[in-house]
DNA sequence: GCGGGTTTGTTACAGTGTATCACCGCCAGA
DNA sequence: TCTGGCGGTGATACACTGTAACAAACCCGC
């Protein structure tokens, strides 16, 4: 459930992620553009959440400039297709690790540190949500969920200075 | 522990969270000033999440402007001392309703057709969570839980066309 | 080739938040 | 009383985030 199974690996998996993207958009009749091929591999070359502008910066190049619009609408189509999350408490991206059941509830683990961002799911924390509202008389569209504290392997770091 | 019994009397406790602010600062030896005083009566003018511009404007007169600036520093008082909570989703601002114990969580209700926003919380969420990262090796400074969707009253009159 | 949808480029703009410096009011300490 | 510090405010400018609008390019089926 884990992107990390050590604590490297993490951009391991991008040329599967754009593997795993092109099919996705084939089976569903979408178009896999450069545009958003560069946008996806530009958020997955690193674990921590990026911002537009920031990609829009690292995909321009000295004869071709990438404009942040161009970059958001890219970014729109991959969370559409949930490929990419938006980090709210952030306003920024990462790239979706493992593809979720539809409507499964997701927590972004923010680690303050080194900027890491995880992601996992618990069905104890569903269930109890949904009870909640349930209690509330609330009928929930989404939801977000983002925790911000210390990875494992910074507070490692932290005990051995 | 939610806000509204029935789903009026939003605005009625304003004058107590006043009251309440006022007596919370002198115990802690802070200033509740006139800004921070005006700042936070807006916010619970209205149980809709407001942003710091629409403030800043709403306190302005034809003599008196008061900039967004000065807003948001009256906020990052006020949500210091738990008076105020900033709804990440929106970029906006609503009044606590009714205190925390520390390190409690608090659960946000995003009516994304009337606007209102109630908060609420749950041990059985909490706990939950609190597991969940125990178990991903996660320590927790701080963490957001905003949910949309309809609210009672809202699905009511959707009911009722 | 042609027509109509989708994608991209470009520009401009709106919305959100911060940095900086100057000024004021207050109060402790010389 | 003077004075220096300190927290709060005003004011300006700026950085960052996101969207609207329109034109050009592209693709794909007819
Ligand atoms: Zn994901
Ligand atoms: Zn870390
Ligand atoms: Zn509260
Ligand atoms: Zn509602």
């Amino acid at each position: 459930m884990h992107r990390h199974e050590g604590h490297d690996a993490c951009r391991s998996d991008a040329p599967d992620m754009l593997a795993r993207a092109e099919a996705l958009c084939r089976e569903r009749g979408l178009q896999f553009t450069p545009l958003r091929r560069d946008v996806l591999e530009a958020v997955a070359e690193s674990d921590k959440a990026q911002g537009a502008y920031d990609i829009a910066e690292r995909l321009s190049a000295p004869g071709k400039r990438v404009a942040p619009v161009s970059v958001y609408r890219a970014l729109d189509f991959l969370m559409e297709q949930g490929l990419v999350h938006r980090i709210a408490s952030r306003n920024a991206f990462i790239p979706c690790a493992h593809g979720h059941a539809p409507g499964e509830g997701v927590i972004f683990l923010i680690c303050r540190s080194c900027g890491a961002v995880d992601e996992t799911s618990s069905a104890d924390v569903e269930g109890g949500l949904e009870r909640t509202l349930e209690r509330a008389g609330f009928t929930p569209t989404h939801s977000i969920l983002e925790v911000e504290g210390d990875c494992g392997a910074c507070r490692e770091r932290e005990r051995t200075p």
